[in-house]
DNA sequence: CTTGACACTGAACATATGTTCTGTTATTAT
DNA sequence: ATAATAACAGAACATATGTTCAGTGTCAAG
């Protein structure tokens, strides 16, 4: 727990980087010796010596009398990325899709891969999905014909929330800030020059989810 | 080279299976004898067997006489992530910083980490860098306050691309559709309803780079 | 039936590899 | 200077682990 407050070594920087390089390049990590040939150790002892440095502080752990056996943490590559399936298209005259919530297991096809450090920390995957965006119609929203946003399950948005909502009365999908306010809905557009829409019945708004990411592809 | 074309027995498809698991949870491959126990093959010649086809077959790769030296290809995840450097703010009232064409190594502090995915497919990443969006004045870019913009380093556009211009006669910095016509300049901003800016004069527009993925992070 | 390819067993073997231990050198504190 | 702690060396050791090989059973082609 208590970390001496030194830090990092040059020796445990380079075993660090060597652990990363060589993952990265065999998929596996190195034993002992191969550490010592590349950083200059000569001793598997010194080696070993620093390795249980690094576990002490977090950095890798270490199975014992297990070769190679050696979890270099942190950079756990596997854990920082995510894979969202896109589920479809919104458009504003349209009632978006949403996945149910049982819908869990992933279709590598139609998904796209999102750093996890781009999401909101406590966000489970699971509740994510994708939509492409149909049409200009979300222009004042400051999303465009293309984009991709990134939804998150939800019925119930908190005051300051961008949330796709589908308006029962005029039959439309679209993306707004969202407030309660003594009873009645506040829409506001993220263009900051555009007028809110005020809605007295809040029961005309279904709220389909809430807007965690918005991705702009500009090929070509 | 050539596939027998029965593809993946059940047993294959067993030893996958498990050798993704163990190393997401562990960090380190199976062993041998591990893989047997796991996939109910009792002898160890037989799962070095199957790891033999699995090489053969181009989902695996093997370093002999190395323990656990068993490089899971396909899911390299190593590759599918790309960490792009945060090199500042783009603001119009001033010039955007751009990194010199040499700046090579990573601050890992200051990056944010893209799936590769979402960038355009023959893009080197050390070409790539970001900027955070300040203000609200590139609205009608459709780049809102706090936007994150990729940008690729370049000097010179194709007719249609969106990118960042410095406007030496009104010291500006925009982001806008590039269109060179009959020898003037179009910038056409993101919003269709927005008109068309025409410079006559196009050594006044001076290219600071290419917009390749605008990110919006809707936190909280 | 015979042949041969394929899937599999079990054990022996060689060695790659983590562990441990004794001792030396360097660094820092008292 | 002296003591104490950290950093390192080298070798011996135990074993985890890949490799090999002589067989067994199965099943389809000839």
């Amino acid at each position: 727990m208590a970390r001496k407050r030194t830090g990092l070594s040059p020796r445990h920087k380079k075993i660090l980087a060597f652990l990363e390089s060589f993952l990265a390049e065999r998929g596996y990590p190195p034993s002992i010796r191969e550490i010592g040939d590349h950083t200059q150790i000569s001793s598997t002892s010194v080696v070993n010596y620093y390795l249980n440095q690094l576990e002490e502080m977090n950095y890798i752990e270490r199975e014992s009398n297990v070769s190679r056996g050696i979890n270099l943490l942190k950079t756990s590559l596997a854990n920082t990325l995510v894979s969202i399936p896109l589920v479809g298209n919104i458009v504003a005259g349209e009632p978006m899709p949403v996945p149910a919530s049982d819908f869990s297991y992933y279709d590598p096809d139609s998904g796209i891969d999102v750093a996890r450090s781009l999401l909101p920390a406590g966000d489970r995957p699971e509740d994510l999905y994708a939509l492409r965006v149909h049409g200009e119609s979300m222009i004042d929203a400051m999303v465009n014909d293309g984009d991709i946003v990134v939804m998150k399950k939800t019925n119930q948005a908190r005051n300051g929330e961008m949330v796709a909502i589908w308006l029962n009365d005029r039959d439309e999908t679209t993306l707004k800030y969202f407030y309660l306010e003594n009873g009645q809905v506040r829409l506001q557009s993220a263009n900051p020059t555009m007028k809110p829409i005020i809605i007295s019945d809040p029961s005309i708004v279904e709220i389909q989810g809430k807007v965690v990411l918005v991705i702009r592809q500009l090929d070509q």
